[in-house]
Formats: structure tokens, C-alpha cells, sequence
DNA sequence: GCTAATACAATTGTGCGCAAGTAAATTGTG
DNA sequence: CACAATTTACTTGCGCACAATTGTATTAGC
């Protein structure tokens, strides 16, 4: 193969904008750790809880669509959740399929800790706040595109 | 707290950056796995089979360090890639503390295979060469910002 | 040259994350 | 009504991902 041969530059890390972003999320959410463990939470547990503080009651399934979770990462989540005691999971009185979350008040003490959580980790990021919404505008709308694809 | 308190806005899932991310980055994992599949790779071992199908060897130090992955992540990972028949592993010669990775022939195979996949993917996500761009720029200084504060 | 400090890698433990398979409740169809 | 299809959730198995700990080789300080 000649020295020339650029066919497989696609193929160099360097050119992929996939590793960036799996990069950056990973170190985000590394970020996150030292501040969410003094609310005794993981990364997945604060989105859950997110959801919580704003809606106060939600099933499952709505949880597990928002969130872009399975089941199989969502059960256990929110069995150490409950077991923490900051929410409860009962079955829906209309359908004994359906789980229903609802925060419980130790949970919702949470919320006023977890207030300046967002800033810090922004600042850490070191974004001004049109790049920001510019990459919530990128990451939502491929988001977006491949949901539909599957 | 009455109705229209909006201090907590800034907890609301829709109003963080880090979750489209966070999401995003997975979903695009998803969208690898069956192409993957088809090389008998995850996601993971895949970016370890860029840097080597660029450099034909490489350092255990050096991989983790430009892939942001610590050992407890990698050396497992580079003992399946090991068994695969994709890479060999061995103590370098003038220091027997490192790991040094190198490229097999089946491993340099999977190259050609592997050519498709990009383009593929970013059919998938659905944006533009300047969108993939920004996004690209955004990400990466993020990630570089991220990680000098630590 | 001996010991302390450092660097590199592996191991252990915990928690995602998802595919595949299973089970139970509900809904749809004849 | 009976029974097939669908929905919802759980379970299992595997592979990351990382913090914390341990082990070994090299380098630095004296």
C-alpha cells in the first residue's frame, strides 16, 4: 500500500467527532462524581431524581423513555433509590403492570443541596453560553435523527 | 414555595447540557453495536483498534491515556483483544513495568471491514459537514477544559 | 549501594448499560 | 368468552467504567 493512500484516514481517532463526544461524556459525568456523592447519588440516580423533583410522581415506563434507560439498567437504579429512601415504587391501582415513582420528602431535601450542582459543572466545561446552546441544539437534534432510525 | 419560584429551573432535565450528552454518547454505542458485531468488537475495543490500525504499536500508557481510560478499564479490554488474535501483548524490552501492544495480522484484516462504518454512522446522526464540525470543536474543548481541572 | 519515592499495571468491588429471555397483566380479535 | 398479541417489568449474562488497593519495576536522594 503506498505512503498515499488516504482511504483509511476516516478510520484515525482523530477523525471521528463519535470519540469526542463519548470522551466528553464520560469525563462529564466524572465531573459530576465528587459533588453528587455528598448527596449520596451516582450519575443515573441524579437524572432520576431530576425527573422527581420536577414531576414529584411518574411511572416507570415515562422514566425509562426520558431518560433513554431499559429496564435492565432502570430496576436496579431505582431499587437502591427506594432503598435509599428518597423515592417509592408502588404498582398503578388501574394496571398492576405499571410501576409508579413517587419522591418521598427525604428526596425532595435533596433538591435545595443538588441547587449548585449545574453551575459548577458548567464552569467546569469552560463554555461561554452560546456554546452551550449550541451544543444542546447539536446533541439533541442527532439524538433526535437516530431514535428515529431504530 | 410559591408557583412561580423559577430558582430550581436550572435542575430541570430539559434545561441541562450534560444529559443530551450523556444520551447522545450512548445512543451512538447503540448505533455501532451491529456494525461492530460484524468484527466481533464492542465500542470500546474498536477505539483501541483505531490507534493501532494508525500506529501499529503502541504503549499500555499511552493507549489509556489518549483513549481517557484508566487500566482497570483497559487491561481486561486488551486481554480479549489479546485472545481475539487482534493484538499481541508484551513487557517492552528496556522496562519491564510497561505493556507493549502490537498489531497482529488478523487484527490489520479488520481494517478494511471496519472502512465502512463511519460514513454509516454519520448517516445516522444526521448532520451537516459545519454541524459535525462544531461539534467536534465544542466537545474536544470541553473535554480539554475538564480535564485540567483535574 | 541502600532506601524512599515514583511509575506502570493488575486486581477488586460497585454500578451502570444493554441484549436476550422470561413472566404477568392487559388488550384485541374471532 | 377464549385465546392470541401486546405492554410492562424483571432477570440474567456480559462488558465496560472507575475508585481504591495492591504489586512490581524503575528512578531519585542520600
Amino acid at each position: 500500500m503506498a505512503k498515499n493512500d488516504h482511504s483509511y484516514d476516516i478510520l484515525k481517532l482523530d477523525n471521528q467527532v463519535c470519540f469526542p463526544l463519548y470522551a466528553c461524556s464520560k469525563e462529564l459525568v466524572r465531573q459530576y462524581t465528587p459533588y453528587l456523592k455528598e448527596l449520596n447519588l451516582t450519575y443515573t440516580q441524579y437524572i432520576v431524581m431530576m425527573v422527581l423533583w420536577e414531576r414529584e410522581t411518574v411511572s416507570s415506563r415515562e422514566l425509562a423513555e426520558c431518560l433513554h434507560l431499559d429496564y435492565g439498567t432502570l430496576t436496579p437504579v431505582l431499587k437502591r433509590l427506594d432503598q435509599a429512601g428518597y423515592l417509592t415504587r408502588e404498582r398503578a391501582e388501574n394496571d398492576e403492570r405499571q410501576l409508579t415513582l413517587t419522591l418521598t420528602e427525604t428526596g425532595r431535601e435533596l433538591k435545595d443541596k443538588a441547587k449548585a450542582i449545574p453551575e459548577a459543572i458548567a464552569k467546569c466545561m469552560g463554555l461561554t453560553m452560546e456554546e452551550f446552546g449550541v451544543l444542546y441544539t447539536l446533541t439533541y437534534k442527532a439524538l433526535k435523527n437516530m431514535e428515529e432510525k431504530q
